[in-house]
DNA sequence: TTGAAAGCGCTAACAA
DNA sequence: TTGTTAGCGCTTTCAA
């Protein structure tokens, strides 16, 4: 299992190690005949360069950590993809880590990623306060922030706009005739979630129309939570809207069984829209309408940001806001 | 951002630098005094070890390539998920790569994880034709098969006992009064779907009951598919079949879409029966019967086997064979 | 155009 | 218990 190195091919094809290397990384100062030569008795030998001695030298090791709060979740998954794919196209290869949602396990996988010599970071952050718990090491390794939007933060980060995001979805559902519009879901942990609810708000009070909110005061994302809370909502003696505006795909699904069981047929009864666009909102039966976070374009622009800060060591940052598209489906109708 | 190396620490501590590398690699032979001073100079100056050159010298990166067809793919995207932790339990990280069933790309990740020295490949093969056209590498790195039976080939893998899955599908569907069953999406050229196919036939002979077929030709997983393969199926004249057994869950996700516009009910009209059980089978409104694929057991074994390996060289392999299980939702009724 | 040699940051064998 | 030194496989000056 041993591996063949530079030196066991240079012996082989009776010239120094140094040609070797010179043959293998394309450089000009060699004969076409000894690289040719060189080339084929690699081959021959099934040489392959050793990534890891080549990084120490080079100081860079063309990988990237990846930190997401957790892979078995679709819209990560999704993005992951993108990520990766992207992040190939350039020449890098990605270290995938989970932190499930633990800023200390967010921190050690941090310092782990900057053991590994990664030569930059992305990063899901875990919370509102990861920035903050961060700061330290964001100086050593190029960082970039991804899906959260960090407002005044002087670090790069790339997002959605989650603002005209929620402006885009009210205002949907206005032109489709609704005026009672709950927003469902609201946090306060997240700035993303902030964003949310104050687009919503803003586009309320330009149509004309009175902000109604159901809090998650959990600050969890899951199906089962949306459901949870969708029960006891339904469950109330009168309803006063017509339209449920979800803060994520996630709690409109749980809202979506919830009504399900309590016979509340949608888009009849009860219109329902969501927000990112998970791969699950549209599968049959389910054809959620929702505002989709463009996981393609974030991927890109991330890598293109990343990559930018890495080559240049730019010690300032910048901050790119990613338009949302509507996606229509069948969970919202005309009334 | 230079980054403080031993040499620094040990100047600053004013020691050898072999003994501040005695210091934190937890050996014996040094006094308590010297470590504790040591360490805390290491945290004074923020040093971090350099994993790269460590992993020069002990020749293991402590670092698994994961090969996937797609982590945008809800089976894959839980297997990562665990396969990362499993292998962050045992001090390992992984670097993820996606073939998108592409078997040239599929070799070209296989060098590049070899390059990079990873101690292990875990890999989702892209085809039956995988094993054959890798085996040059095989002998070079410790590599394990996930989720593709290989049948008698002498490589380890890990899979899902996809024979008796099938025939766990029909003894359920028969019990509930089923005669009559359809096989969804047979497929030629992957040897699970073999033993899925075989499973059912088996069963089905055992049970008295007569084998019908809806043969997946493009061997495609994909819910289009499924739909498609669906509506010209549900558009024949007369049907034959109480109930479908689906290869895959996104099959069967097709399927249910098909049934909903040829205004179909499930189950009450038909029962519908997957294999896999992916995230998305459990959601409201979908509440898929399946067979499951038990994905924490299967990155629990497949890193059990992995490290194992790798620890002590082994040239043999084995073939570990994970039980199915029934998981019963909303889509088969009793007849 | 090629070779010799230094050095990347670390571990480990050997000496003191 | 500590220091000295070689060496992991590679790139890159500097000399020839």
């Amino acid at each position: 299992m041993k591996n063949v190195t530079i030196k066991d091919v240079a012996k082989a094809a009776g010239v120094s190690y140094s040609t070797v290397s010179r043959a293998l990384s394309g450089s000009r100062e060699i004969s076409h005949d000894t690289r040719e030569r060189i080339l084929q008795v690699c081959k021959e030998m099934n040489y392959t360069v050793n990534t890891v001695a080549r990084s120490m030298v080079m100081k860079s090791t063309r990988l990237l950590g990846l930190i997401l709060t957790s892979v078995n979740n679709p819209f990560m998954s999704e993005l992951a993809y993108y990520i990766d794919q992207e992040a190939h196209m350039r020449g890098y290869n990605i270290i995938l880590c989970n932190s499930s949602r633990d800023m200390d396990q967010e921190r050690e996988l941090f310092e782990l990623m900057i053991g590994r010599q990664v030569d930059g970071i992305l990063l899901c952050p875990a919370g509102p306060g990861s920035y903050e718990r961060l700061r330290p090491y964001l100086s050593r390794i190029p960082t970039i922030f991804i899906g959260e939007n960090l407002r005044e933060v002087p670090e790069s980060y790339v997002s959605v706009d989650n603002f005209r995001g929620a402006q885009i979805g009210v205002e949907y559902l206005y032109n489709l005739g609704h005026r009672d519009i709950l927003y469902f879901g609201r946090r306060r942990n997240s700035t993303t979630h902030q964003l949310r609810a104050e687009g919503y708000a803003a586009a309320c009070e330009r149509l004309g129309l009175t902000p109604m909110y159901c809090n998650n005061t959990f600050s969890s994302t899951s199906i089962r939570y949306g459901y949870d809370l969708a029960k006891q909502l339904f469950s109330q003696q009168e309803r006063r809207f017509s339209a449920i505006f979800a803060a994520t795909d996630t709690n409109a699904l749980g809202i979506m069984q919830a009504a399900e069981e309590m016979g509340l047929q949608i888009p009849q009864d009860l219109s329902l829209l969501g927000f990112d666009n998970i791969r699950d909102s549209g599968l049959p039966r389910i054809e959620l309408t929702t505002i989709e976070q463009p996981k393609q374009l974030l991927a890109n622009v991330a890598l293109d940001t990343l990559v930018d800060k890495i080559q240049n060591e730019l010690s300032g940052y910048s901050h790119r806001i990613i338009s949302p598209a509507l996606i229509e489906r069948n969970s919202c109708r005309k009334i």
